[in-house]
DNA sequence: TCTAACTTTTGACAAAAGTCAAAAAATCAT
DNA sequence: ATGATTTTTTGACTTTTGTCAAAAGTTAGA
């Protein structure tokens, strides 16, 4: 995992997603460039490991990331995968401080802005705005992950990978359907059966 | 649903839970009163229902509420139970504001502060700093909500019945079996045969 | 390019949980 | 208190998905 050379055009994404929720000042946008960092992470290099308290939070400017944990038989499950302009956290050892029980680990080799908990937190008390991004943001992460349960609940195991293939087609070109199954919440065996019945 | 009589001690549970985040002006208590209202629901009233658009965000003062969806079956599935001095809202429907999927219903009478999306949306641009407590309370919200998708997905219809009894057993007096056993996302008979086998 | 490593598919069987129907138990309203 | 309603339990059977093992296909280095 190396530090970059820093450049002001590896921010243009974070602060524009930002900047079209509430306002960024000039100054609110120096703060970030100071108490963040670009790194460049290879694929399958791990951000977070079981055991591990979580002090960042990471925003993909580009590749891809997964969580997952792994079941009582050491298998590993996936319960997200991240790409481009998403934010990358464990959310419960990031928010609680915490020992982690799951793994974050890049899939593609990424460029990512990384901020340390105590910088985050700073910039939260000083810069009264910058949580009214925050919630605006943690609002939808929360809703993304309301959703997602509600469809391991309401639906089978068939009409989870009919969903996530229409919605998320994309999805199926960066990661292999081992990987997409465990997210699913099914075997190898049992996606495969599925895609092969039309 | 009736309108209560207005009574400052109703609020009392609402201010000490913003407080213990960031500590509250008495301005902004004063427009937290003024943009709400103290109501009061029989068991079993419908607060949202689906194909609403849900507006309005409940604190719970007393009494217990319900979210739940009706499966392709016209089954209903539990997804929430929710409590004394917790926020009781459709995420989805609220934060987007498309239509509902799902309910909610009081379970118990009810005393509730209602406060509708658009006076909400006024106090946090109007009071900064009431963000930093917004934030605060949708992460440990969006913690709650990955701690029950991890349990669905990690753990069988018996783990997550122990798991339920042993850190929530509270919820076994005031809830019924069918109601729970939607919530742990299995068949009324399979968690009867689970708590059978001791 | 060739081999080793990984991923996906297939078949046979097993386990977990669901469904349906009915009985038993608990709760509620008059 | 008591009859009616609702909730919980039980039994027999079905469906869905998982497991194990092996084959086939794909990918990535040396």
């Amino acid at each position: 995992m190396l530090t970059s050379s820093f450049s002001n055009q590896d921010y243009l994404s974070l602060f524009s997603l930002f900047n079209s929720i509430y306002p960024l000042s000039e100054e609110l946008k120096a703060a970030i460039i100071k108490n963040s960092e670009v790194i460049e992470a290879h694929k399958k290099v791990k951000l977070l490991s079981v055991g591990e308290r979580s002090n960042t939070i990471y925003f993909i400017v580009k590749g891809a990331a997964r969580i997952y944990y792994l079941n009582k038989e050491g298998k590993e499950t996936n319960t997200w995968f991240l790409f481009e302009n998403e934010l990358l956290i464990s959310v419960y050892s990031f928010y609680t401080g915490n020992p982690s029980f799951e793994y974050i680990e890049t899939l593609e080799d990424c460029k990512l802005i990384a901020v340390k908990r105590d910088k985050l937190d700073e910039m939260y008390l000083k810069y009264m705005e910058f949580n009214f991004s925050g919630r605006k943001l943690t609002e939808f992460y929360h809703m993304r992950n309301e959703m997602q349960a509600n469809d391991l609940r309401m639906y089978s195991a068939k009409e989870r990978y009919e969903h996530l293939i229409e919605r998320n087609p994309q999805l199926f070109q960066r990661v292999s359907l081992g990987h997409i199954a465990s997210y699913l919440g099914i075997s190898r065996e049992t996606l495969s059966r599925i895609r092969k019945q039309k």
